[in-house]
DNA sequence: GTCTATATAATGATAGAC
DNA sequence: GTCTATCATTATATAGAC
C-alpha cells in the first residue's frame, strides 16, 4: 500500500505474500473491503498504543508531533483516508478511528493547557486537527519531492510547540 | 476521480464519457499515464489562472484562501498528489505545478508582508506550506465524515488572516 | 481449513479494416 | 482519424475436491 497505493492492495497479491492461496482469504474475509477493513483494524490498534505512549510521556506534546510526523505511519494513514474517500464501505471504521484518535489528543492537550495560564492561541482540538493538517501535507508532499516551505513549517511548527512546552512547564 | 478515486480513471470509463472508442483515446495517448498527464495540464491550467486571479484580487489573503478551499479544486489536487505518489511517470508533472503554485503564493505574501511592518509569525513560503495543509486536510478529512476541530481550525486560520490583513492595510 | 479450477468482468494495449 | 475485434493480464468471487 505504501509503495504502490491502496488500488494495488488486492486479495491475490496479500494471499501470495502470505504464501496462502486467495481462496482462503476469501474463506476468513469473504469480500475485499472485509480484507481491507481487518488490515485497517490491526494497524490502527497498533498505532493507538503508540499514540497513547506518546500522550503518556514526560513531553507529550514533543512526543505527540513525533508520533504524527512518523512517515511510515502517516502515509498510510493517508492512504486509508483515500481508500476511506471512495469506499463507502470501510469509511465509517476510518472516521471512527480518526474521531477518537482526535478527542484523545484533545484531552491531553486540555490537560496540559487548561490547567494553567498557558494559551496556544487556539484550543486544544483545534491545535490537534492543525498539527495533523501539517504533518500529513509534508508527507503527501515529500513522497513526490516537493520540498519548498517544509524547513520552514516544520521549524515553524517546533519552535511554537517549544513555546508552549516551555511556558507549561512554567506553570505547573 | 472525483467519485471513485484517481484508480477508476481508466481509459476505457474516459472513451465512454467521451463518446469515443478507447482506441482512438490511445490513438492520442499513447499509454494511460499520457491521458493522465493530459488530463493534469489541462486541470492545472485552469487552477493557474485563478490562482493568478486571487493574487491579483484586491484582499488577496482572503482569496488565496477561498481558493484553497474550494473543495473541488482541493480534492482533485489531494487525488492527483495520492497519484503521483504512485505512479513514477507523472510525479515530476505534478511536483513542477505544485512548486509553482507555492511559488507564486510566496512572491505575493512577501509582498504584501515585506514591504512593511507587518509580520505574519512566519515566512511567507511558511505561510503558503501551511494554509495549503489546513485546506487539504479540511478537503480529505470532511469527504469521510469527520469534522470534530474543522470549525476551530477554520475559524482559528481565518482570525489570523483577518488580523494579517488589518495589519497590512494599517501599515501600507 | 486449504486447495485447484473456474466463471465473469474489467484492465492496458495492439492489429488491421476502412 | 476512427472503428471493430482481439490478446494477455488481472481482478473479485464461487464451486467443489480433499
Amino acid at each position: 500500500m505504501l509503495e504502490e497505493g491502496y488500488a494495488a492492495v488486492t486479495v491475490r497479491r496479500v494471499a501470495k505474500v502470505a504464501g496462502v492461496s486467495s481462496t482462503l482469504l476469501h474463506y476468513y474475509y469473504p469480500t475485499a473491503d472485509d480484507l481491507l477493513i481487518a488490515i485497517y483494524r490491526h494497524r490502527s490498534g497498533q498505532d493507538l498504543v503508540q499514540l497513547q505512549r506518546a500522550l503518556d510521556a514526560p513531553d507529550p506534546i514533543c512526543a505527540l508531533w513525533a508520533y504524527q510526523t512518523d512517515s511510515a505511519r502517516t502515509a498510510l494513514g493517508v492512504e486509508f483516508l483515500a481508500l476511506a474517500n471512495h469506499r463507502k464501505a470501510i469509511r465509517g471504521e476510518i472516521a471512527r478511528f480518526a474521531e477518537y484518535s482526535r478527542s484523545l489528543q484533545t484531552k491531553t492537550l486540555s490537560r496540559l493547557l487548561d490547567g494553567s495560564g498557558v494559551t496556544a492561541g487556539c484550543s486544544p482540538v483545534c491545535l490537534s486537527m492543525l498539527l495533523t493538517s501539517v504533518s500529513r501535507n509534508l508527507i503527501m508532499e515529500s513522497g513526490v519531492g516537493i520540498a519548498s516551505g517544509h524547513g520552514e513549517a516544520r521549524a515553524y511548527v517546533e519552535s511554537a510547540l517549544a513555546r508552549l512546552r516551555r511556558s507549561w512547564e512554567r506553570d505547573r
